[in-house]
DNA sequence: CCTAATTGGTTTAATAATAAATTAGTTTAT
DNA sequence: ATAAACTAATTTATTATTAAACCAATTAGG
């Protein structure tokens, strides 16, 4: 059992990832939202703040200024201050907002689970897991 | 065995991405070059035409034309026409260029090689066949 | 209590990325 | 030959993204 080539590696799943959003990126714009802005509806229930939306998906804090006033505009979030502490903005999906989420994160499975289903069950769950330990 | 969460799969391999992603960003910069760029620069033997890289990388041909451009200012690549199809500009590394690539490839290895380490030996091949299978 | 240091979020100013239109060269079919 | 259709790459004009600087609320230490 050699070493495994890195790069190799990396090179594989970052096109499938990069392939995966282009793919996506169409059919998202005629639900009215970009890639990013679906990522970021998707983690919004998790993670209501400002700040904490921009370390969990590696962003600056100016592109979730950016994404949220759209997604306000377009009532698909609401935005409230928290009265614990009144820097932070308290987001929340519209009823909207979360049909949009949804709808995105199904295209998304669609789009990404044809590729799964290259593999069986069995290695599907594989694949989970060992993303689960790099994690 | 019950049926995986798509959108589970995607978040943590997505994650995992643009992490590393966000981790190498500023060791690249010292070297000069964008993350993207590396990309571009690993893909220029094996697709030497703007063309094939932007298809290859998944990314418009006015964004090729733009990277390549910087890339040439900075002597890491060198343009020249092709002789078998004067539409197209054959690129190559300069010497340069080849250290650079080699430098910054080496630079993601040590980020992404930081994760796969959670994985044994076997596991890391698991995780690339199975990543050769989505392909 | 104050003041300094932190944290949350935005604004501004600048750069990065790209869609749409364009130019240059090639191929195909008369 | 030559017009029409096609392919490669670029340019232009516009939108997206972000670093740097900022303001407001909070917390920590005298």
């Amino acid at each position: 059992m050699g070493k495994i080539d890195i790069t190799k590696v990396w090179t594989l799943n970052y096109r499938l990832v990069v392939s995966v959003i282009g793919e996506v990126a169409p059919a998202l714009h005629e639900l009215g939202i970009e890639v990013k802005e679906l990522f970021l509806l998707a983690e919004l229930d998790a993670h209501p703040h400002p700040a904490a939306l921009a370390e969990t998906l590696c962003m600056p804090k100016p592109s979730v200024t950016v994404y949220v006033k759209r997604l306000e505009a377009a009532e698909l979030v609401k935005r409230e201050i928290d009265n614990a502490d009144l820097r932070r903005h308290k987001l929340s999906l519209t009823s909207e907002g979360r049909k949009v989420m949804t709808g995105g994160l199904a295209l998304l499975a669609e789009a990404f689970g044809q590729r799964l289903a290259h593999l069986t069950a069995t290695q599907q769950a594989e694949l989970k897991s060992l993303l689960e330990k790099l994690s």
